[in-house]
DNA sequence: TCCTCCATGTAATCGGTTACATGATTCG
DNA sequence: CGAATCATGTAACCGATTACATGGAGGA
């Protein structure tokens, strides 16, 4: 598995990047669907370089500061990425800590519960305006005539957190009415 | 945050159950959206029974076979669960490892690609039927006169299951069709 | 003045997964 | 005849989170 490894290729792919972008770009561009710390790209970088799916592409050198050191995938790591994408993948659970308290909704009073959801659809909308954006942006700089232009396989991926956002917000909204007629009772 | 010991609150909240129950239960009934082996269960219902959230409730002992030991929640269980119900949850990341192979689709050729889209499809169509099939069963045991029953709040999770399986399918379809064009092309 | 950003990394800890162990019964 | 189910638990490992460490530049 090592799931991290992936991750960081998928990155690779696109453009040579130093530990620094990746952490950032997980936790922007793929944030709807990885994430990483310094802890985890660091070492897993060197690693990388290791076994050869990657290699150190140029060393910016500047003052009082570590020096940025950037990273291109390898032919190696690229078949190696390939090799897992069209591998087939097993049932992912997905771990809502929030579905969980919705389950128990039944033993708290809606007055506690109503300000949780009302947030929860909140924090949805901002997340869905951002992927929104993201969506118009991409489908503005993509390139028409080529079916090979990976931002084609960013705009499904983009597309599919649009919808998903839409879908956690409806549903916020639903629950919601439920909670208020129930304290209308 | 230890997050097992709300969802094994959660289970007991309902019904007194064994720690093999529990397993049984997250691996069924809350599939969707919690998970947990034997490794983690035995040892965490030991914990919660010093903490004094849970209590041997009852053993029923059979020949051949390790007794087995139901657990009740307290009244101190009942309340910490509701304490974390109420209290804000963190925005979650899902980690789909499917969507970030979808994020490679451009590195390979759709002849590859297609055939995992469509197993995930089928997935989805199945993970659809069961939770369909789940709802029903609940509507019909629901009592419709009880505010309160715990069945309101199954159904609402439910109800998320079913719609979030709609949309994986409708995106798989989707992302089919624009392959499909592709390799015509 | 204090916080955040850049940019590298390490250390401690925690939560979760896989595998192991026992052993009778029931189902295909 | 072999696999799965019931029912408890333990051990080893691995991946991820949180915190720590350095240190100058620029903005609130």
């Amino acid at each position: 598995m090592s799931s991290i490894r992936y991750a960081m290729l998928t990155l690779l792919a696109r453009e040579p990047l130093s530990g620094y972008d990746i952490k950032q770009q997980m936790n922007s561009r793929m944030g709807p669907f990885w994430k990483a710390g310094s802890n985890q790209v660091y070492p897993e970088l060197a690693k990388m370089e290791e076994e050869g799916l990657a290699l150190l592409h140029s060393v910016e050198q500047n003052d009082h500061r570590p020096a940025r050191k950037v990273y291109a995938i390898t032919e190696r790591g690229r078949q190696e990425l390939i090799r897992w994408t069209i591998e087939p993948t097993e049932p992912e659970t997905m771990k809502d800590e929030f579905l969980l308290k919705a389950y128990n909704s039944w033993l708290v009073e809606s007055a506690d519960m109503l300000p949780r959801f009302e947030e929860k659809q909140k924090e949805h909308e901002k997340k869905l305006a951002v992927y929104s954006e993201k969506l118009n942006e991409l489908n503005q700089i993509l390139d028409p005539l080529n079916p090979r232009d990976p931002l084609l396989s960013s705009i499904s991926v983009v597309e599919f957190g649009v919808e998903y956002e839409k879908l956690y917000i409806k549903w916020c909204q639903q629950v919601i009415e439920k909670l208020r007629k129930q304290e209308a009772n």
